[in-house]
DNA sequence: CTTGCTTACTAAACACCGTTCAGTAAATTT
DNA sequence: AAATTTACTGAACGGTGTTTAGTAAGCAAG
């Protein structure tokens, strides 16, 4: 019948609809600022409703987090067709950088803020996988290669994305105010740089 | 005069009674637990007599972030008696990981927070410093005697806190599910060696 | 010793917040 | 046409940080 299938679509339209607006709200004035309120006024419906569609504000942006390892997804995955491994390493890392610092506010959700975290209480967290996989696959494919030194590989992913975020979230989160801040993006590539040096066989 | 100098030291006593109490609670149940309604209750005082010692919540902890830091210092300094700098520089490491990770709501506070910097309009956070100078000049000594590979100062300065800052600060926002949790602290010291391997001259 | 001023403090309100629940009105099924 | 299900909301609950008008005690000067 014709008529569940409607009210089915219907019902994830206004899901659909809360996240844009929760995303659109977010991405504009940040998390603190985006309140169920707010975001209820802009659709014109009462905060309730809201929990209709969700179960409390960490599952709402439990799945506003998602759509930004979409976008990450979207700008990394077409880096998996560069052959040169080491090549394809270096270029994640700077699509990484502009992400973080195009995105400020996705990236805090993503790798920093608690909140979305606080959705999940079984221990499957799928979002950062996609990503994380790549990266661990192109530094395995250095090693083959012979392009970095060879080394556990858990531990050389772990370390080179422990790096750059270490970078990003101390940026994000105001603690290198002893750089001046236009300086920053170039002691950032610097410091890239002089990590995958070493890191070369 | 006595009686302005003991209404100055009663003065100084409530606002460090204060404090205490902010920090315990927050040591105790985090930040988001911590409202200032609880810690005036606590201190058996109304909430708007706070604001006669702190301007608002982010100054306060400001504060509280600052102990959070001479805490780290105290355990910082007695390592510079160490004659190696790179024996020192390990031995930094290991403790840095050991104050994260025994008292997570301070590192938070510290490094990954948004609050204390808020408190904070103009450009100058000192409360770091100190620990980030003891780093940089234990990598100069480093760099000096041969030990290290020789490269820009500030550069590697930079990639080593925001190496390990990236270890801790996935750890305590929990985006290390892909890994079971009890394998994290042997996964972190080989990460650590793994990267001041490299560096090694 | 009393008057006036300063200091320390608070009660109450303001404007928010996330969340819950009883109730309503429309859509759908029987 | 009646009964039931669905989608939604108004209003409240218990919290938050913060401001302000007012009070009562402490102190200084006359």
């Amino acid at each position: 019948m014709g008529i569940s299938e409607r009210k089915e679509r219907e019902k994830q339209e206004m899901k659909s609809l809360i996240l844009e607006t929760a995303t659109q709200m977010f991405l504009e004035h940040g998390f603190e600022k985006t309140s169920l309120r707010n975001i209820a006024e802009k659709i014109e419906y009462s905060p309730a409703t809201i929990y209709l569609y969700y179960k409390d504000k960490n599952q709402l942006f439990y799945d506003v987090h998602e759509k930004g390892f979409e976008l990450l997804a979207e700008k990394m995955t077409p880096l998996m067709q560069i052959e040169n491994p080491l090549e394809r390493l270096y270029k994640m890392g700077e699509i990484y950088l502009d992400f973080a610092f195009h995105n400020p506010e996705y990236y805090d959700l993503m790798f920093i803020m608690t909140a979305p975290m606080e959705a999940l209480h079984d221990d499957n967290w799928d979002c950062g996988f996609a990503n994380y996989e790549m990266l661990r696959q192109t530094i395995a494919e250095c090693m083959e290669k012979g392009l970095i030194k060879k080394a556990d590989l858990e531990v050389t992913t772990v370390s080179v994305f422990s790096f750059v975020h270490g970078l990003v979230s101390l940026a994000i989160r105001q603690r290198f105010k002893m750089y001046p801040e236009e300086t920053l993006p170039e002691l950032f590539r610097q410091s890239i740089d002089n990590i995958l040096n070493l890191m070369k066989a």
